[in-house]
RNA sequence: GUGGGUGUAGCUCAGUUGGUUAGAGCGUCGGACUGUGGCUCCGAAGGUCGCGGGUUCGAGCCCCGUUACCCACCCCA
């Protein structure tokens, strides 16, 4: 427990070295997958007109509803600029107002940042957490919802996660030929059996009754097991592109699993969407989650285009990881450790360090006055693979010792050839 | 927003029906080895027992309140 009286805020957590240096090797397996998946960075305001998330996400919405960090800022008169809590809103904004995708050009890209919803913090959630996401704009083939979905279940591969953690889930949500049809269907089921089913899908049926479908009640949920399937009930256009995406898939090898009550909570989804969930994480067991949204674009006054992408967590891949029990690699804080034998050394030392640092060695110095045992302790906990040691015999017959940690020898090396000796033991 | 659980050292946790100076392991620092890590041994530092009230001769322990964290509902990545 802290002595201090003060903390980070409720629901969010501070990174340290051990968590952070995970954080920067995840970022980096992401921006190898999405480079060779042609996808380029963008990085927006974390914080936006409250309008484009209403619009975006939809009224509806729980996230637009009671999620939002939502403040006025010192304007005249003040505006209403709300913390961003998800990408895809954003992205589609900035993507409209820079014209990526005028004329009916695509553009594929992606963000990693905090992202921030006012909810009650749990397992595998916070109320500032981190998403890394791709958005693939102007492309309307199922070809491109193949690629974006293989691209996720590639990167999770990437990221150490076995298969046999993972399941990749699927369905089509319509558009706006059958959707709205089905809605209505579903909103009459409810209503026929509303004795039976629970308060909340009462309401759910007028605003949003495809919900119903993954009420918690067991009572609803069989209720619901009946109900018709949007699945059925696509039209023509949304059964064929939804065929296509899946005949890509399993040419692709990718396996997923056709789950007709997968709703995703945001309101721009159209046709494809999917969810992949891990094993080990408690209730909050999605990962990764995206779809396609092809009419969002309009819904901010731009040209139709067609749109898809997804968003993963980054602080529930670290809890899958962990759940699977996979360590991920780190690299040694310091690969040579330069240690004084005597205080009266320490400017030569200080000088041996910054030239192997320059020579692009990862090189560490003890800054705290230790002994000369503390230091190998030192060097040891850092994991340096040679420790250098000064003292006025060194500097005398201008020799420094070179221990290698790992073997256990010691040998002497002129100081002037000491980079170039170190630089070719540690990478030949 | 609604439930349930838990707050004791930097970390993980003991702490008897309330009883004197609150413990262990790990970690940190020092020493054994006066210029050499990992193993071992010895020693040291480190604590408003979450906070505030109450009961009691006496509270880490009992009661009330409060706050934080955890887990679940809900929702989502």
């Amino acid at each position: 427990m802290a002595s201090s009286n003060v903390q980070a805020p409720k629901g969010t957590v501070d990174m340290l070295p051990a968590t952070a240096r995970v954080w920067e090797h995840l970022q980096r397996v992401a921006q190898k997958m999405f480079s060779l998946y042609g996808y380029e960075p963008v990085y927006t305001p974390i914080f936006e007109h409250t309008d484009v998330f209403v619009r975006g996400i939809g009224e509806a919405t729980d996230i637009v509803g009671k999620e939002m960090y939502t403040f006025l800022d010192k304007g005249n008169p003040p505006r209403s600029l709300t913390l961003r809590p998800e990408g895809t809103a954003s992205i589609v904004r900035a993507a409209l107002e820079h014209g990526l995708t005028a004329n009916g050009q695509g553009a594929k890209l992606y963000y990693a940042g905090p992202m921030f919803r006012y909810e009650r913090p749990q397992a595998g959630r916070q109320r500032q957490f981190w998403q890394i996401g791709v958005e693939a704009l102007g492309m309307a083939e199922a070809s491109a919802d193949a690629e974006v979905i293989a691209l996720l279940v590639r990167f999770f591969e990437a990221t150490g996660i076995p298969h046999d953690r993972m399941r990749l889930l699927i369905n089509s949500m319509g558009d706006d030929v059958c959707r709205p049809d089905y809605r209505a269907k579903i909103a009459a089921y409810i209503h026929a059996h509303a004795s039976v089913l629970c308060e909340e899908c009462g309401r759910r049926a007028e605003t949003n009754p495809l919900r119903a479908f993954d009420c918690k009640n067991p009572g609803c949920h069989s209720v619901m097991a009946s109900a018709p399937l949007l699945r059925d009930e696509l039209c023509d256009e949304c059964a064929t592109h939804y065929g296509a995406v899946k005949a890509y898939l399993d040419h692709l090898g990718i396996a997923y699993e056709e789950d007709p009550s997968l709703v995703r909570g945001l309101d721009y989804y159209t046709r494809t969407v999917f969810e992949v969930q891990a094993s080990g994480l408690g209730a909050q067991n999605a990962i990764g989650g995206g779809g396609r949204y092809d009419r969002l674009m309009e819904q901010y006054g731009g040209a139709p285009t067609p749109g898809l992408g997804w968003a993963v967590g980054f602080e529930r891949i670290l809890l899958a990881l962990k759940a699977a029990g996979i360590e991920v690699p780190v690299r040694p804080v310091a690969e040579v450790f330069v240690a004084r034998a005597v205080p009266e050394v320490a400017g030569d030392a200080f000088l041996i360090t910054d030239s192997l640092r320059r020579a692009g060695v990862a090189a560490e110095i003890d800054h705290q006055a230790r002994s000369l045992k503390s230091q190998f302790k030192s060097a040891d906990r850092l994991g340096a693979r040679f420790v250098v040691v000064v003292g006025p015999d060194e500097i005398a017959t201008g020799q420094v010792t070179v221990r290698d940690m790992t073997a256990g020898t010691e040998s002497r090396v002129e100081i002037r050839d000491l980079d170039t000796t170190i630089i070719d033991r540690l990478r030949g």
